[in-house]
DNA sequence: CAAGCCGCATTAGAAAATCTTATGCGTACG
DNA sequence: CGTACGCATAAGATTTTCTAATGCGGCTTG
């Protein structure tokens, strides 16, 4: 038996891109190619490899050799790194390293955790917004090699790194506390003004209700706003009172362009590091510098 | 930049059988397809892979793309194991897996040890005796993926893990110990009478004079005899004493074929189990099937 | 609802990669 | 010396893999 490196280079780029053709445009060939390539890899292992649809979807075989390919990709740009041979012809591997990323940590640190791996080791990072509930299947499937999540529990096949906590704020602005919340930020006051979120899901200022001030988490009348500086922008315009990570907002506390409603009160989520445990350089030192930034960012481990 | 399959497996195939031909042969095409199999792949990186000597050895770069290969061949076996699908066509893959087991450990408990792993999981075990000065630039090189060794201090790559003590025993026949220790079993008598030893290199019942009665390491006048069970044929038969492990002869020992030279005091000699450290299942149970059956057959860890 | 586009399959022939056959050359060995 | 071994190379045959062209179903759009 063996696998053809072209075979699974288009299975890859199908699951990859969602799409034969544009899996074609990736590789540089026909679609006809890259549907060749695919039906002789099934053919040859007997078994659907890819539903077609729109987007196509990997079946759990084609998953497992998905993750295959990318595995060998991994090791081979490792392995083209370690020895220090530059290959003739075309330039860099096309592919690389696929990570997905909750919003706030992006806003925050995890470019400056990555800076140093992608100009030292000359790899290409390719981040996703991590959206929690997809983020265990791509990494199942092979989608992206790791995740920054707020999910402890590892998925099978992948090692976990706790990586800190990430601190969140209850603030305002100033103008905001005088108009709703002039008597104090008592949990009625808290309930009644407007507040901010990330989207339908974000229960973060109920989760702060209850943690200032117990009781049932409250239903909140909220802005959406899914993204971490809008969310920002919103709560220095005086839209709403909204949970912002403390990293991102020092400088406006320090400067009183917002407040801190409740000092000393804060949302800590604890975040980890999720990835394939597959031995390749790439990925351990992705994650060294990872933790590592994190570290340097994020608050040590607390409760919830 | 794409490592064809077919010259990953000429070159595995070169740099494990030492020459072309002989590759030839095991992969079923020509000498000379190899050959360009070879040196396409020589032409694509820009180094020399292979030295032409006899036998044929990798160079550094070589070396790590021998390595990558066997690599990628035990992700690969695992991988078509894992999604169960019955590839079309031939059987199964002709490369087995490779280890290098010290000699005394392969005549006592590692072919029970492996039993399990082999019937279980269908794969072909190969197994090299360890000439404890090639294990390390096997280990290194690919040659084989994982060694039972005395040697305690990991190779580059490679994990490392305990396997308990081999215990040694000196003994040789009642004939021969009312020959040459009628008077007891001292320093000069050990050292006066005939001894056996594996080869040239094996200092064992030296060592076990110094373990006894201390003092410099003796000169021994020894019988070689490079097989774990010539030797225990020669004690058997008197031709000297002999240090042997002790599962070998116990039986031996109750039947008063055997005496114990020193009843109590025995010489143990650490084993370890050294592997390539990469995400590979077939590696991980010959590993786990290692330990598990070295628990059960060896003693526990002491000072040598 | 019809036209057009997207997306995959299929076919046939072109192009490319890979193999075999045949040959040469150097070295080791009897 | 002659022979066997072992690798390289050239040339032609074979196989693989690609492109180009076409078809078909589903979805969007005017």
């Amino acid at each position: 038996m063996r696998l053809g490196a072209g075979q699974l280079a288009a299975l890859a780029a199908v699951c990859r891109e969602g799409s034969f053709d544009q899996a074609a445009l990736v590789l540089g060939v026909t679609p006809s190619a890259i549907s060749q390539r695919v039906k002789q890899l099934e053919e040859q292992l007997g078994a659907v490899l890819v539903i077609r649809a729109s987007p196509c979807v990997p079946t759990a075989v084609g998953e497992a050799l998905f993750r295959h390919a990318v595995h060998v990709e991994l090791l081979e740009r490792d392995l083209l790194r370690e020895i220090d041979v530059t290959p003739r012809e075309d330039a860099q591997s096309p592919v690389g390293l696929a990570i997905a990323v909750n919003a706030d940590s992006l806003a925050t640190w995890v470019l400056a955790a990555l800076r140093s791996v992608a100009i030292d080791r000359h790899v290409r990072i390719e981040i996703s917004v991590d959206d929690q509930d997809f983020t265990a299947q791509w990494l199942q499937s092979g989608r992206v090699l790791g995740v920054v999540t707020t999910a402890e529990r590892a998925i099978q096949g992948c090692r976990v790194e706790p990586l800190g906590v990430m601190r969140y704020v209850a603030t305002a602005r100033p103008s905001f506390v005088r108009r709703w919340l002039g008597r104090g930020f008592t949990r009625a006051a808290a309930v009644d003004a407007p507040s901010l979120a990330y989207d339908r899901r974000d229960k973060m200022c109920g989760q702060f209700v209850v943690e200032r001030f117990g009781g049932e988490t409250p239903e909140l009348h909220a802005h959406l706003l899914p993204s971490p500086h809008a969310y920002l922008e919103a709560c220095l315009s005086g839209l709403g009172w909204g949970m912002n990570p403390d990293s991102l907002i020092t400088r406006a506390l320090q400067r009183g362009r917002l407040v801190d409603l409740a000092p000393g009160c804060t949302l800590d989520v604890p975040l980890y590091w999720q990835s394939w445990a597959i031995a390749s350089r790439s990925i351990e030192s992705l994650g060294a510098a990872l933790v590592s930034g994190a570290r340097a960012a994020l608050a040590r481990r607390r409760g919830r």
